[in-house]
DNA sequence: TGCGATGATTGACT
DNA sequence: AGTCAATCATCGCA
């Protein structure tokens, strides 16, 4: 009868009935509760009474006891069944009570029985105890984040203020040479390293708010083994379970610079916001290319690099411009045959200035795999490769002759008759042909002497 | 400010 | 892997 008694005032301290014998409140070993960093939406997760530890030392103490109640779930895992009730109403003096009852309560003749009796009764219960306790497996949301902040350079070691981010950024632009690119990179790893830090202040924070309550809490259960059997696996899964209310936490901060980083990518790095027109001389250069080779305008892999070189973009960004030329032309012929018609002219009289050393070069610059170089300053293939039915060169007077009979992409098909196509070329440019060359698409030498190279043979 | 032009992206296809 | 077609988002001009 005696032990039931003994362990009702066990598990409830305030509840017990004897008075207090020992005026001096027994010393707590415990370190003054830090203050904690003022990070309102990821700490509303905390109990609120941890807030308390702020103002008194004392009253911290038992917060804490309480915060560590809620933290095992409510389970009573330290007194017993029932976590400390509401802490707001507890004063100096009932406090300075409750102090004085534990001590006498440790001295109690009875507390060796006790002691025995609770540490059998832990035997009985550590079972279900153990098997509560499953190993959580890694977060995979947790390994996401912390791979994109690895990645984004706002994680991990210090890399020059993310210089991956800033590759990342150039790789984003597209390797352009906008003269501000580099001033905006700047900004954008200025942007990059604020945030970098934010997030590495906060972490500190969060990992010392951390350990401090993990050896608060500690001193507390240290000081309660006193009292009662408390084995150290218990304290393991404490501080386990501290570490996972942390780090739930500290996985809000990285979902917030997470989408910080995200926010600012779009913002600096996304290429349609950057999108700047190429310069008049680089279109130039790729609507020559595209209109001397219209009957196959699909430059070969040495044509792009070319063509990137010498408009000064990537090769990337040429293929974009093929593919949108292509589409965009196929879609409305009408619109661009007067763009055609220049270029066609102003191809053709640069055959006629550049002279005639290389028209009969059988091997046009953009017979895609053939591997010849790409020669823009040159007339293009549209008539290098091409002679006239007598094997002549084109003369000043037939360029003429072919601005005037100009069809919609007519010339080109003709031009590019002499070319070696691939099989995947053949393929692309029977597609592109039977789209682009409606029933009316002519070839400039339509006619009696019309040559038909692409399909003459 | 509206609108056409244009460079980039995306998903489907071969 | 390259291309097409649709679409997005920005640019540049009237």
């Amino acid at each position: 009868m005696l032990v039931p008694l003994f362990l009702c005032v066990f598990l409830r301290p305030q509840l017990l009935p004897v008075p207090p014998l020992f005026s001096p409140p027994l010393p707590l070993p415990l370190p003054s509760p830090p203050p904690l960093p003022s990070l309102a939406p990821p700490f509303s997760l905390l109990p609120l009474s941890l807030s308390l530890s702020h103002t008194h030392p004392r009253l911290g103490l038992l917060s804490l006891s309480g915060s560590i109640f809620s933290a095992a779930g409510g389970r009573g895992l330290l007194w017993g069944a029932q976590p400390v009730p509401q802490i707001m109403t507890i004063t100096d003096q009932s406090l300075d009570e409750a102090q004085a009852k534990k001590h006498a309560l440790n001295c109690h003749r009875m507390k060796p029985a006790l002691f025995s009796v609770l540490c059998e009764i832990k035997e009985k219960t550590g079972l279900s105890i153990r098997s509560s306790q499953e190993e959580e497996p890694v977060d995979p949301q947790l390994m996401r984040l912390d791979n994109m902040l690895l990645a984004e350079g706002v994680a991990g070691p210090e890399k020059g203020g993310g210089s991956a981010a800033a590759a990342a950024a150039a790789a984003a632009s597209g390797g352009g040479v906008s003269p501000d690119n580099s001033i905006e990179h700047s900004d954008y790893r200025s942007k990059l390293a604020q945030i970098r830090h934010i997030y590495h202040s906060e972490l500190e924070k969060y990992e010392q708010a951390c350990n401090e309550f993990t050896t608060h809490v500690m001193n507390l259960l240290r000081e309660q083994s006193r009292t009662r059997p408390v084995a150290p696996k218990e304290m393991e899964r404490m501080v386990s379970i501290i570490h996972r209310k942390f780090s739930a936490i500290q996985m809000q901060l990285k979902q917030s610079t997470c989408e910080a980083v995200m926010i600012l990518r779009s913002r600096f790095l996304d290429a349609r916001r950057k999108r700047r027109n190429f310069s008049k001389q680089a279109t130039e250069v790729l609507n020559e290319y595209f209109y001397s080779h219209l009957s196959n305008p699909y430059p070969s892999e040495e044509a792009k690099e070319e063509l990137a070189k010498k408009c000064g973009i990537t090769v990337s960004q040429v293929s974009n411009w093929f593919g949108n030329k292509r589409i965009r032309y196929k879609k409305n012929i009408g619109k661009f045959q007067e763009e055609a018609n220049i270029y066609a002219v102003k191809t053709a009289v640069s055959v006629t200035q550049g002279g005639h050393s290389r028209t009969s070069s059988p091997t046009p610059p953009s017979s895609a795999g053939s591997g010849g170089s790409f020669n823009l300053s040159g007339s293009g293939d549209m008539f290098l490769g091409m002679p006239g039915l007598n094997g002549d060169s084109y003369s000043a007077s037939q360029v003429e002759s072919l601005r005037h009979s100009m069809g919609p992409g007519g010339y080109g098909d003709n031009l590019g008759g002499g070319q070696m196509y691939s099989p995947r070329e053949m393929r692309a440019n029977g597609g592109w042909q039977e789209a682009v060359t409606p029933s009316s698409v002519t070839s400039p030498t339509e006619g009696p002497g019309s040559v038909h190279s692409d399909t003459s043979n």
